[in-house]
DNA sequence: ATAACATATCATTACTTGATGATATGTTAT
DNA sequence: ATAACATATCATCAAGTAATGATATGTTAT
C-alpha cells in the first residue's frame, strides 16, 4: 500500500457540518481585509502607540517623547495604523495630532486584555 | 547648523499629556502578550479555520475538507491557535475535534466585521 | 503484531515586515 | 527667501513566519 497517498484528505466525516462550516465563511476580499486590519494590533510598538493615544491625542513628537522611540519608527507605524483607519490624525501648524479613530480599537484591546488576564496562561 | 540633530526627541510638547500616557501604558510583559494574542487573528488562513470553527466543532479533517487546506497547513495553524488559547480541542479516537475557546473570540471577529463594514475602506 | 488511518511535528524555502538612517515634504518664523 | 523644525517617506537589512513535503506519533481494527 501506497504511504504518501492521504484518504483523509477525500473524505469528509461529517458532511452537514461542512457543509455549514463552508456557507458560513466569507469572501477572501473579507478575510483578507479582516486579517489585514487585525495584523495591526499583532505589534507591540503598535500596541504601545495605541495604548499613548487611549488617554488623550497626541502628536508625534509626545508619542516618541512617551515611547522612547525613534521617530522613523513612529511615523511608519502611525502611517499603518491610519491605513486601516485605527487612528485619525489632525494637522495644527507643524504638528499632526493623532488620536484613536473609534470605539471598536478600545473594545478589541480589552477583550484582548480580559482574555490574557484569564490566567489560562501558565 | 547640524541638520542631522533632531531636536524633537528631546522636547516634549505637552508634559502633562505625556506624564498621563506613560503611565497608561501596560508592562512589556503584558504588551507582548497582547500582540501575540492578536497576531493569530492577522492572518487570512487561521481566521479561515476561526471561521469554520464559528459553526460547530470539527475535526482536523473536516476543516481541511472545508477550506480545501494541506493536512500539515491545517495542524500548524491549529498548534498556534491553541498555544494562545483561541480553540479548544478533544480526542475521539483517531480523530481530534477543534472548537473556539471562548466567547471574545466571537467578539474579537464580530468588532473586526464591524469595522472594516464602516466603509471608510475605499 | 501489523496495517490503515488521523493528526502532529520537523526542516526547508520563500515571503513578509519591523527598525533604522537618510532624505524629502511641508510649516512657521525671521 | 531662508533657516529651523515636525513629520513623512524611502531604501536597506535583519528577523520572523507561513506553506509544504517528509516524517513521526498515536489510535483502531484485523
Amino acid at each position: 500500500m501506497d504511504k504518501t497517498e492521504l484518504v483523509c484528505c477525500e473524505k469528509i466525516v461529517d458532511k452537514e457540518k461542512v457543509e455549514k462550516a463552508r456557507q458560513n465563511l466569507f469572501s477572501e476580499t473579507v478575510t483578507s481585509r479582516l486579517a489585514i486590519f487585525f495584523k495591526i494590533f499583532g505589534d507591540s510598538t503598535r500596541l504601545k502607540i495605541l495604548m499613548t493615544l487611549s488617554v488623550s491625542e497626541l502628536c508625534v513628537c509626545d508619542i516618541m517623547a512617551t515611547l522612547n522611540m525613534k521617530q522613523s519608527t513612529v511615523s511608519q507605524q502611525l502611517k499603518l495604523l491610519r491605513e486601516v483607519k485605527v487612528v485619525k490624525y489632525r494637522q495644527e501648524g507643524k504638528q499632526v495630532f493623532y488620536s484613536l479613530d473609534d470605539d471598536h480599537i478600545h473594545k478589541i484591546l480589552s477583550i484582548g486584555i480580559e482574555h490574557i488576564k484569564e490566567d489560562k496562561y501558565e
